[in-house]
DNA sequence: CACTATTGTTATATGAAATAACAAACGCGT
DNA sequence: ACGCGTTTGTTATTTCATATAACAATAGTG
């Protein structure tokens, strides 16, 4: 699973020009390849762009909701429990009863949930650091990121 | 199917720190928002995004083999086959012998395809604007789109 | 001419995301 | 305390995009 082709789109032989303007469209084709990238990194660690930002925001706050959690990261309830269930059948999250409400469950990091998360936190500080150099420096991702939510 | 309700994510209540510095979630959140508006927009036109770009792309490449564009625009074979029939279907599109080569076929708009084009473009156009206007102006746009290509 | 590669195609598998229905628990109003 | 709508988490199902496999017809090459 490791390495996957990289299949180019675009690049070549066709006049793109009328798609070469469109927001949407280089929008669409930066993130896939960053994606691409995330997928290739992370593959070791058998963890996917929305998990491993699940798991950084229950490290940011820990002990709320899981539908807190799912509404959050913009995933429906319904699809967020099988997430849940895989990170707690690896022992990387907990599910405890919320307080005042038995119907909740409070998530937690286990303690080899953020040993874990630590080692995905320094791969994913390379991949952000390369994509930084690709951009040009700090300030340009600074921009990019502004400019991005100026589109969210 | 018109005017969808836009689950908008993450905005408030959770501490999202960790999230946001980083490239790729801003830039799925990004995508997914400007994909979005381009469906409500695009939804009487019964359009989507990669429909739009195979649009355009024919009409700046017209004769072009169906897996010249197919390739160009990222689409495994298999996969446009469905949209070419589509469009074939609609009477926007041709497949004509390509010259020289019986198995291949050349795609061509029709003069049907060229004005639905033309009315897409409009109604592009007016959506193009006002992302550059949320961007804050053209200059803002282009700096987008250069970091955009970077990162591709 | 024999063999391999390419073109378009169908059928199928995989995976993400949406929808519907549900039981348990909550909380509100009276 | 009761009844009733709502919320929480869950399962099952659907839809949709994309990936893979196999195939016939044609092309090109040694």
């Amino acid at each position: 699973m490791s390495t996957d082709k990289l299949s180019r789109p675009g690049s070549h032989l066709l006049n793109a020009e009328s798609t070469s303007g469109i927001v949407g469209y280089r929008l669409r084709r930066a993130q896939l390849s960053v994606f691409q990238r995330f997928l290739a990194v992370f593959d070791e660690l058998d963890l996917r762009p929305a998990e491993y930002a699940m798991l950084l925001l229950i490290a940011d706050n820990p002990g709320r909701r899981q539908n807190e959690i799912a509404d959050a990261l913009g995933i429906k309830h319904a699809n967020f429990v099988g997430l849940v269930q895989g990170f707690d059948g690896r022992g990387l999250i907990e599910r405890r009863p919320a307080a005042g409400d038995r119907r909740a469950k409070a998530l937690y990091l286990t303690p080899e949930g953020s040993a874990f998360l630590a080692r995905a936190h320094e791969v994913h500080d390379r991949l952000e650091a390369s994509m930084v150099a690709a951009l040009g420096g700090e300030s340009e991702r600074d921009i990019l990121l502004g400019l991005l939510d100026r589109l969210s």
